[in-house]
DNA sequence: TGTACATCAGTGAACGCGCGTTCACTGATGTAC
DNA sequence: TGTACATCAGTGAACGCGCGTTCACTGATGTAC
């Protein structure tokens, strides 16, 4: 099937802000750049998509739909749940050094006021939970499912936290390796305990 | 000894700056606000602060201190150290749940460009971090200063994680109580790892 | 194939507004004699 | 105590600029006959 010219334009525009953000970041993203950037007019952008904030959020689809592949992948090659959990959370970190600003828009972006976050951008969310909830509950049979979705956002939260302190460099700069060790005792350990 | 009017100035915008960070959110922070609210003339806000930034970074400061206390309080009325760090991870929890807009604003506020964090600031982090290495020494005397640092800040990412991802109710808001009790039940397994 | 007309995406100059910061002026306070 | 002068904090209108969004116009494409 043919690409209407609007998709074409739809996705010169997603393509030019997934670069802009790659290399400036987000807050450095500018209507005048990405519309440069993909050849069109500074009206199509928005003929293309809502708002600014609907192509950023578009870009940001994206980048957790690629994440969740590279979790998917890195959890289907490992047996024992533990394992799956580690490498979740071990893949997690090289994805958000290797997309540093694209992963960084995932959670510097807001609505402005009072527009709420659509619905599908929630469900991708759960979607990257779920993949916590199976090994998890290889690991404690004994949970039930509101248990285990609990856990695993908290699991998430804490990864995410480690992840995120040490990628942002707010306060000190942490050599890759360090973090690397650190994330993979710190889940050891809890995990075991 | 009495304040010069350059102190009372100052701290009428700290005060100011402060309960517009608590009602509004740092985001909604206007110079124009701060300065009525102060009962001064917009210009005035920049013989007192060398610009809007260094305000926010001192209503950040005054934050930093009263969580500092809060934690030390919580710590010292325990004697055994796992005591001691399930103190501090619920009090910080309270404190972000009692201060939501104020605790917000620590990690919501960036320096423009390339001026750097004030090194006073990263000092305060430093002190905060102390109050984990304490007990965590006591916990694991085998440690060695540099281990037990790279473990605080750890132990730290993790509830920050924890703390935000809850608080921040970006995805799903979850209820206090299973916070509190996912954070508690997430360090035990962690400390008894 | 050709002509007339309708549609609608594409265009970019202009709008609108927010907001941090400046700066020429003022008036209060301090100092010298 | 009074006068002349210097200093400097206080003031707020105006500046400057950034930037998302709009909208009147254009020109390409499609349709009818």
């Amino acid at each position: 099937m043919a690409k209407t010219k609007r998709e074409i334009l739809k996705e010169n525009l997603l393509n030019a802000a997934e670069s802009r953000i790659e290399s400036d970041g987000l807050a450095a993203l500018r209507a005048r750049d990405v519309t440069k950037d993909a050849g069109c007019a500074l009206g199509s952008l928005y003929n293309a998509y809502e708002d600014l904030d609907l192509l950023i959020l578009a870009v940001n689809a994206r980048t957790l739909g690629r994440l969740h592949a590279t979790l998917q992948e890195a959890a289907a090659a490992r047996q024992k749940p533990e394992d799956k959990l580690l490498a979740l959370a071990m893949s997690y970190l090289d994805f958000a050094a290797d997309n540093l600003t694209l992963w960084a828009a995932l959670f510097d972006h807001r609505m402005p006021s009072n527009v709420p976050v659509p619905q599908w951008h929630l469900d991708n969310h759960t979607q990257l939970i779920g993949e916590i909830i199976g090994p998890l509950a290889q690991l404690y049979p004994d949970l039930d499912e509101a248990t285990l979705t609990l856990r695993a956002r908290t699991v998430f939260a804490a990864t995410q936290g480690i992840v995120r302190l040490s990628l942002e460099g707010r306060f000190v700069a942490l050599d890759p390796d360090s973090v690397r060790a650190e994330l993979s005792a710190f889940l050891r350990q809890y995990l075991n305990g």
